[in-house]
DNA sequence: ACCGCCATATTGTCCAATACAAACATATAA
DNA sequence: TTATATGTTTGTATTGGACAATATGGCGGT
């Protein structure tokens, strides 16, 4: 007999909030002590207790600081100021480029829940455009589309899972039946490692990515999301690869991004290109150096000039 | 110019150790007070700093403990005699029925990097063998070879995320070109939901079910990975979910598991089953009351007895 | 007005030692 | 043998302090 409300009956434990906000345990600690919240209630062993209100205030300001905020900035505010600015910055990041007419029939889809629809249409959509322009024309700006109206609040965390889920069946089916082109008996240049780094969650532009290098020819070696940055290193080494591609989502926190980078071309023999693909802030600025920043649309001309370029070493 | 020793010549922080063993930072402190095992160097700040060597032991004592021994009693073994114990525990719990006879050979495929070759073959042998037993009789048992050739430091990390995206790829596209049998026009049962809670990054454990559940013709939707808690009970609701199934691989702290499987079932209506998946500890004792536990093998099973249980009422 | 540089403020993470509930093991009684 | 009580183990919570890394903001110089 349990109260089935849509608003959680249940109080959470400070282990119950990092799960769920991905703040850290002595962050939320040092920030109830330096910002007065969350100030949580305690139970009778005088632990912590967190209200629904607070978490979902946590999950707010969390979102608003891996924009780029500063904590002490916005965490005095309320849950609806807050909302607010996360909704005004996302559209500031992203300039809603022209909606492909047919957006909005995909979207309904998934907000129905119709999902094999969904995977039949955009399947059927791959077959007519070519998995090239599928990805640059219509996968990529109705993932944009998605987050933000996921930041909007207009979509349900769920429906994002669900329709992420279904493009990375249509995309990977199409991936796999692309057959590896071995050109001449030798394996076929460049020679990609695809990854993204720990912190990164979001599949999506990886694949589209490797959608799109596939599509020209290249030789991918994916080793999926969160790969640990030594890993990355030990796969590039082994693998001789000539490029290693890291994707980012704008959610990731751009101070990481950036180290990350750094580190990863330190470590990795000069010989190997870094190329980093996404619109996370840290690729406008602090990657300068490191990696040569692609957007999904450059990354075929990418290609084309590195097959120039290393013409006459690589023969 | 940066050392390129295979091995890491790069030493962990307490935070490195934490993601990559799965130990919590407090637990590592308090052994290393009451076990003397780890004790790491300081750097120049005090801080700990773990040697590659710490980090292996650490791994072979938590698998061990997931195996169901206790901290102060294999703490104190060397890195050998853990390495035995754990192959024999790990022989005693699956009695490594049949093993398949090619195993050796995907295995070897996957060290020599051959990933197209690799999935040719695994690709030919679903054909073959057919979906359903293609998971059970071969998936299974080479993701678990795989689990303890890891732990063993006889596989590097990127070869498992090799093999792992190769195994995805294989399945998924079979998964997806199974017809959605629309069963006398009405959508098939049971409806079941797939996800795995956030602590969770490996995704092959739910995809194996995926494959299972899709063979028999049950309607399946997954979130994928990582899904928070309240998103699960929300699609669960929207979707009208018979069953929610979730895939738990070892490494994922047994409490939180167990945790979070009770405020699960509180959360969700009544009529809703939970069933669970997976081989860690969690689902052996704290599990109990919270959901069904079933090995991937008796899910198929699982849904005969639903579709009887249920035949009445749902009709 | 723009750019580089330095002082200051902010912020996340680490440390230490202690405490205690829940889970486990063992012994005792029915 | 099964149930109940007692003792031990173990993970996770607590506090307050410290500090490196980063961002902010003012200043002087092109």
């Amino acid at each position: 007999m349990n109260t089935s409300s849509p608003s959680q009956p249940v109080p959470s434990t400070i282990s119950d909030v990092e799960r769920d906000t991905g703040v850290a345990k002595e962050t939320l600690r040092v920030w109830e002590r330096r910002y007065d919240f969350p100030r949580p209630q305690r139970d009778a062993f005088g632990e912590r207790v967190y209200t629904a209100d607070q978490v979902h205030k946590l999950r707010l300001v969390k979102r608003l600081i891996d924009l780029g905020y500063r904590p002490g900035k916005v965490i005095q505010f309320g849950s609806a100021e807050l909302q607010a600015m996360a909704e005004q910055a996302a559209g500031r990041q992203q300039p809603v480029s022209a909606p492909h007419p047919e957006l909005h029939t995909y979207i309904e889809l998934c907000k129905t829940h119709q999902m094999e629809a969904l995977r039949r249409k955009l399947s059927q959509a791959m077959l007519v455009m070519g998995l090239k322009n599928f990805v640059i024309e219509l996968v990529a700006p109705l993932t944009a589309h998605l987050g933000e109206a996921w930041t909007g609040g207009q979509l349900a965390v769920f429906e994002e899972h669900l329709f992420s889920e279904s493009l990375q069946i249509v995309m990977r089916s199409a991936i796999f039946s692309i057959p590896q082109a071995h050109h001449h008996g030798a394996a076929p240049r460049p020679r990609i490692l695809l990854a993204t780094l720990p912190q990164e969650r979001q599949g999506l532009g990886l694949l589209m990515a490797e959608a799109v290098f596939a599509a020209d020819g290249a030789h991918c070696t994916s080793l999926g999301v969160q790969a640990a940055l030594p890993d990355i290193v030990d796969a590039a080494r082994s693998l001789h690869s000539d490029i290693v591609l890291l994707s980012f989502s704008p959610l990731a926190n751009p101070r990481q991004v950036g180290d990350a980078l750094k580190e990863l071309r330190a470590r990795l023999p000069e010989a190997m290109e870094i190329w980093a693909s996404g619109s996370n802030a840290a690729l406008r600025k602090r990657a300068a150096g490191a990696a040569q920043v692609y957007g999904l649309a450059d990354l075929g001309k990418g290609i084309a000039e590195w097959r120039q370029r290393t013409h006459g070493q690589a023969a």
